[in-house]
DNA sequence: CGCATCTTTCCTGGTT
DNA sequence: AAACCAGGAAAGATGC
């Protein structure tokens, strides 16, 4: 679909973007392009210019913000230029260059044995930091049953968030050993999480939902209870210990 | 379509 | 008092 289509959009879609000289909601753009041009500098700057310079910029979480309140707008939505989140997700990793987003990591689904811990590092010399956000197949893994991707279960993508120290923001292990974890940002990981998993509800997912998740995993063994405030163990049907380890 | 699995949603009660 | 934790109940989403 043209960038170029004419929709008005207001300045405060774009919030999470844009320079405080811009905040007037009711201000009208034709489309992006214009409300670009109309700051003379291009989408990456409002990226790295983050005006809520008094909080620690987070680019990635910035960029699902700014697209969620963008879907999330319907009013907007339903006349955009975009006709799937997924164009949203395109446009802002086109003309971005700072969303993180993970590589695919390959996992079977019941003992992950063949993973290979190797795969999953994102930091070697070779590797860019950010791999190619145009890729569309954010947090899938393999599975090794259907040969296919799929979407992971909420300890897979933990695991892969973990893995990738390009979320070491917002969750880490406390304790690599015992498989201990904290989540560092619940709420943000809970928005991480409903980006994942792809579900259509206007309904907004919370830590609260997260961690009930979380606590269904106690009966089976994949999550064991741990003391200390969002902080949860990998039991042993996790494969933790067994087929994986941390890799850093 | 039925079924199983994995959440998601909501809730109550206890704890920090 | 607010937020978190534990877990019951039921519904939703998805895949086979």
């Amino acid at each position: 679909m043209s960038k170029s289509q004419s929709h008005a959009l207001p300045a405060g879609v774009f919030d999470a973007y844009l320079p405080s000289v811009l905040t007037d909601e009711d201000q009208l753009f034709k489309s992006l392009d214009v409300l670009v041009n109309s700051v003379g500098t291009d989408v990456s700057t409002f990226c790295t210019g983050h005006r809520y310079f008094a909080l620690p910029f987070d680019p990635m979480l910035a960029d699902f913000e700014a697209a969620e309140t963008f879907q999330d707008n319907t009013e907007y939505s339903m006349q955009s230029q975009f006709s799937h989140t997924d164009d949203i997700d395109t446009y802002l990793c086109e003309n971005s260059s700072v969303i993180p987003h993970p590589p695919n990591v390959p996992l079977s689904t019941s003992v992950m044995s063949t993973y290979d811990p190797k795969q999953s590092r994102t930091s070697s010399p070779s590797s860019p930091k950010y791999v190619n956000c145009q890729q569309k197949k954010n947090f899938l893994v393999h599975d090794q049953t259907t040969g296919k991707d799929r979407r992971p279960y909420l300890y897979e993508f933990l695991r892969i968030l973990l893995e990738n120290d390009e979320y070491s923001h917002v969750i880490q292990f406390i304790d690599r050993k015992q498989g201990v974890f904290k989540l560092l940002k619940p709420q943000d990981i809970a928005e991480l999480w409903r980006h994942a998993k792809g579900r259509n509800s206007d309904n907004k997912m919370t830590y609260d939902k997260v961690a009930r998740a979380l606590r269904y995993y106690y009966s089976s063994g994949i999550m064991q209870p741990n003391p200390g405030r969002y902080t949860f163990k990998f039991g042993p049907k996790s494969g933790f210990g067994t087929a994986w380890w941390p890799v850093y």
